[in-house]
RNA sequence: GGGUUCAUAGCUCAGUUGGUUAGAGCGCUACGUUGACAUCGUAGAGGUCGGCAGUUCGAAUCUGCCUGAACCCA
């Protein structure tokens, strides 16, 4: 049966095919059953968001490693999903009302959110879909949203439940204020740059100069000297603080000092917090927006001034003088640079220095945070960090790669209480109910109901009604929804019944997390909180962090920057299987990744030698199926196991040379390792590596080796069907290999070698293991695989040292030669006469000839293989110049090699105290080297 | 300022417990197209393993210092 293949692969047609027959049969979707449960939640990617590269990395990576558990058997379940963003979504979603003449102060609460909704409902689920096209075997059926109604509830849950634990609490606090989103922020959510500052020298007039000694300071004046790089917050200051050990400030200590720009008096203070080093040595202290600022207050019982407006626009404050006044409302960035002038008009402004500093920007909108004081919600962190840290320091939680356990634990060991409030409406609103203005006024409840019940009771007043009580306005953090994740997307009810279901019960603890480092402290790290916290068990076992995707300047990839291709044009380029090659390939473990596009390339490069291997075999076969080889079927074990290589068939079946040929063992022992190899790199989370090996098993080890060989003898035949038959069955096994990294392209080869029902599709299939022991065992055996392998290799290099004859001598590739080869022994000369075969298919031979006692023809070019001497005579085509060169050139190479060891071996130390193996094997590779040189000086001698 | 990691071929990276003639892919050079694949084949060039010292019979690998880079936290 002649088929019309396309000399092209074109993964256009196909990849829609098989995700749509995937979907179709539903291979993906996961139901607890008897077998062991592999379970993978994906990090949500934002509900309105698009496929960034980040996002191709992580899920090409989850899929691999879902794709393999499933061959191997086990009940893989890899629950899909998206977060609703608050920030990011509600500033969209603010952004697009703006255009449309509204702004959300327009409207109520309620309208706002079905606007969120509708741009949710718009937007939503885009992203998933191009999941599908990457390939991703999702359980699309279990697709959860951190704001569908279970996941909600559950959230309101887990605040209440610890609420009630004593671990959640109201406060009035330093936070991080974003005045873009108009919203507090948690300190992970703070970003902090480096940018060019200027350091502004500012004084302020001491005021009761009368008590001043008249041996004043260096003659100074009356004049205390600050440095700050926020001038614009001198408004808001409290005091002026030294160290009470600077000598230079001692009888400054107690008075007081004028405010610029005001008629504030506030006092000098000493605190040790001070760095005399620093600046002049002298701090001015604005308790209302510097976190240690207010420290400092709150020890010495300053007032707090605060100066700043929930947009980051200055208000007004008492005291202002006329100047300062006109600041009202006026943006602080711009009143920076008005105060500068306007001190320096004044007399106040000493200098202005350069100065290189770090400065807070929020993750969402890029504004500068300001520190500011309010009331918000907090998670106490010490209690729910304790059992995070020792379960991860303590592997019963592993990270891979290890070195991240570090970061952790320095997190984990100074954390601080999470501020969980956001100033926002898109998001989980929290479940607070106040009745009365105090600071305690309120009830921690489920529903309006609840909460009156709880609130008549605390207040003690019973004839409260539903409308005394008003909900806070808030939302919670995003990530106070994300944490619960591993546990709420089986069983949104858990958190408050306690009583795990069927699913969650099954699949949790999740096996494998793979996320970016960027949000270990963001995500991971209060996944594992929360797993404890609710559920007393670790939310998962592995967490494998992959590297940021970078650009080829080791820019991060970003939108603003432009310099991120776009996933899907990608897709369409390469293919997704050569999309997720060239993904994985630039992927060392834990490592950023230097994306670079030629390795999409590669991948569809990759994809075409595979398509056209099978192009080829496929336009061998003469008959209508491809048959079953029987050797080869009893080579796979029946079940699947982890390990590659198990129980052991009979030598008479495999080995022996009696069913296969060498280049058949030779190939399975290849298949055999990399198996094993595979293994190993799975275990350490180093799929490139894997992809590596069943990368160059296809197209070195199957297409230039062993395809070859199984060629027929005649130029332009048809390969004998036998071993077709034998080449498609290693083909398949290959493509199983491949598939967690290959999946359309795997499957379409696989469904087209031979008719499969749907129980049959490469997908669900089993992982290849073979039933061949001697694959494992020691090397140098005598018999078996490795002997074959061994065997193989030997002849490899022989048409390896042939070839690069040809080429140094220019010989013509066709160019018929007539080879002659001497064995150093008859066992060995029988052995490579049996698989001469190998040898006339691989290389363009007129005869070849054998022996032990094999005179050197004349003319001929030499060398030299494992002790084997090859010669290939040249009458009338050798350049003897040439082949003195090539000669010359090789012997520099031993003799070097043997000086090296030289040394080494007259070393009488070496030789007294290296291991005997040691010594022996260099004195081995000595005399190699010599035997070698004095056969090719022998050479040379023909060409003087 | 505190912490962590890294430095191997032109580029991106492997190199498991110290003993290898230090590997791979890409790139580069030469040759090759009478039917699997030029999205290909064959062959080849290219590295004093950042520097200096030390431990050791032996160091890319262990230790210290130096230089340079990156990341995290404040």
């Amino acid at each position: 049966m002649k088929r019309e293949i396309p000399k092209q692969y074109q993964p256009e047609h196909v990849e829609p095919k098989w995700a749509a027959y995937w979907e179709e049969h539903g291979y993906f979707h996961s139901e607890p059953d008897e077998r062991e449960a592999y379970a993978v939640v994906i990090p949500p990617p934002n509900v309105t968001g698009v496929l960034h590269m980040g996002h191709m990395l992580n899920n090409t990576i989850q899929d691999v490693l879902v794709r393999r558990a499933r061959m191997l058997g086990l009940n893989a379940c890899w629950v899909p999903g998206t977060d609703h963003a608050s920030i990011a979504t509600e500033a969209k979603v603010v952004q697009r009302l703006r255009k449309q003449g509204l702004s959300k102060r327009d409207l109520s609460r309620d309208e706002f959110l079905e606007h969120a909704w509708a741009w949710t409902e718009e937007h939503g689920g885009i992203i998933l879909d191009q999941l599908k096209k990457l390939g991703a075997s999702c359980d699309w059926k279990r697709t959860r949203f951190t704001l569908e109604e279970g996941l909600y509830e559950a959230v309101i849950d887990a605040f209440v439940e610890l609420y009630d634990r004593g671990l959640i609490y109201r406060g009035r606090r330093m936070v991080n204020w974003d005045p873009a989103a108009q919203t507090a922020l948690s300190d992970e959510e703070v970003i902090y740059r480096e940018v060019q500052s200027k350091l502004y020298v500012v004084r302020y007039p001491v005021v009761d100069e009368a008590a001043v000694d008249g041996a004043a300071v260096d003659g100074a004046s009356a004049f205390l000297t600050i440095a700050t790089t926020r001038p614009e917050t001198i408004l808001a200051d409290t005091a002026i603080c030294v160290h009470p050990d600077d000598p230079r400030y001692q009888s400054w200590i107690g008075r007081k000092v004028r405010v610029p720009l005001t008629d504030r008096v506030v006092p000098v203070i000493a605190d040790e917090y001070v760095e005399m080093e620093f600046g002049t040595g002298c701090l001015k202290i604005t308790p209302a927006h510097d976190e240690n600022d207010y420290m400092i207050g709150e020890r010495h019982s300053l007032d707090v001034i605060d100066m700043l407006n929930a947009d980051g626009t200055v208000a007004e404050v008492p005291g202002m003088s006329e100047v300062a006044a006109g600041y009202v409302g006026e943006d602080r960035f711009v009143v920076r640079k008005r105060i500068v002038k306007d001190l320096e008009e004044a007399g106040f402004l000493v200098r202005v220095e350069d100065l290189t500093n770090k400065v807070g920007y929020s993750e969402r909108t890029d504004a500068v945070i300001e520190p500011r004081l309010s009331l918000q919600w907090f998670c106490d962190m010490e209690e729910l960090s304790r059992p995070a840290l020792e379960h991860v320091m303590n592997d019963d939680i592993r990270f891979f790669p290890e070195k991240f356990k570090n970061s952790y634990r320095n997190w984990m060991e100074n954390i601080r209480d999470w501020c969980i409030s956001r100033q926002l409406w898109w998001g989980h609103r929290i479940p607070a109910w106040y009745f009365g203005e105090g600071e305690e006024e309120y009830v921690i409840a489920r529903s309006a109901e609840e909460a009156l019940a709880k609130a008549r009771e605390k207040s003690g007043n019973g004839s409260m009604v539903e409308g005394d009580l008003w909900q806070d306005e808030d939302v919670l953090d995003t990530w106070f929804s994300s944490w619960l994740w591993p546990i709420s997307v089986f069983d949104p009810e858990f958190i408050r019944t306690g009583e795990p279901n069927r699913d969650l019960e099954y699949y949790y603890p999740t096996q494998d997390l793979v996320t970016a480092p960027e949000i270990m402290f963001f995500w991971v790290a209060r996944m594992v909180m929360a797993g404890y916290a609710f559920a007393g068990e670790k939310p998962f076992s592995n967490v494998y962090y992959h590297g940021i995707v970078r650009d080829e300047k080791r820019r991060k990839m970003s939108k603003s920057l432009g310099n991120s291709p776009d996933p899907l044009d990608l897709i369409a380029t390469y293919g997704a299987d050569g999309t997720r090659v060239g993904m994985l390939f630039s992927s060392p473990a834990g490592n950023d990744l230097l994306f670079d596009e030629k390795l999409c390339e590669q991948g569809r490069n990759f994809s075409n030698k595979i398509w056209n291997a099978f192009r080829f075999l496929t336009m061998n076969l003469e008959r209508d199926d491809v048959g079953v080889d029987p050797a080869l079927e009893a080579l796979w074990r029946e079940e699947a196991g982890t390990s590659g290589v198990e129980e052991t068939v009979s030598e008479a079946t495999l080995g022996g040379g009696t069913t296969f040929n060498l280049a058949d063992r030779w190939l399975i022992g290849r298949i055999a390792e990399t198996l094993e190899g595979m293994e190993h790199d799975f275990e350490q989370f180093r799929l490139n590596e894997a992809l590596k090996k069943i990368y160059s098993l296809i197209w070195d080890d199957f297409c230039d080796w062993y395809i070859e060989v199984s060629k027929s003898d005649e130029p332009g035949a048809n390969m004998p069907q036998e071993n077709l038959t034998r080449a498609f069955g290693l083909f398949e096994v290959l493509m199983k290999m491949l598939h967690p990294f290959m999946p359309f392209l795997t499957e379409e080869i696989w469904q087209q070698i031979r008719q499969r029902t749907p129980e049959d599709a490469l997908t669900i299939s089993k992982w290849p293991s073979i039933s061949w022991t001697e694959a494992s065992t020691g090397a140098g055996a005598s018999t078996g695989l490795d002997a074959d392998l061994v065997l193989f290799a030997r002849l490899q290099s022989l048409v390896r040292a042939v070839r690069n004859i040809q080429a140094e001598m220019n010989l013509a590739p066709r160019q018929e030669l007539s080879l002659v080869v001497k064995p150093a022994s008859l066992e060995e000369c029988q052995l490579l006469e049996e698989e001469a075969w190998v040898l006339k298919r691989l290389l363009p031979i007129a005869s070849l000839v054998f022996d032990v006692n094999a005179e050197k023809p004349k003319a001929s070019a030499a060398t030299l293989i494992d002790g084997i001497e090859v010669f290939v005579p040249l009458e009338g085509l050798i350049d003897f110049d040439k082949e003195r060169a090539r000669l010359q050139k090789e012997i520099d190479r031993l003799q070097g090699f043997m000086s090296g060891i030289e040394k080494k071996l007259s070393n009488e130390k070496f030789v007294a105290n290296a291991p005997a193996e040691v010594v022996e094997k260099e004195r081995k590779k000595l005399a190699d080297a010599k035997r070698d040189v004095s056969f090719l000086a022998d050479q040379m001698q023909e060409f003087m």
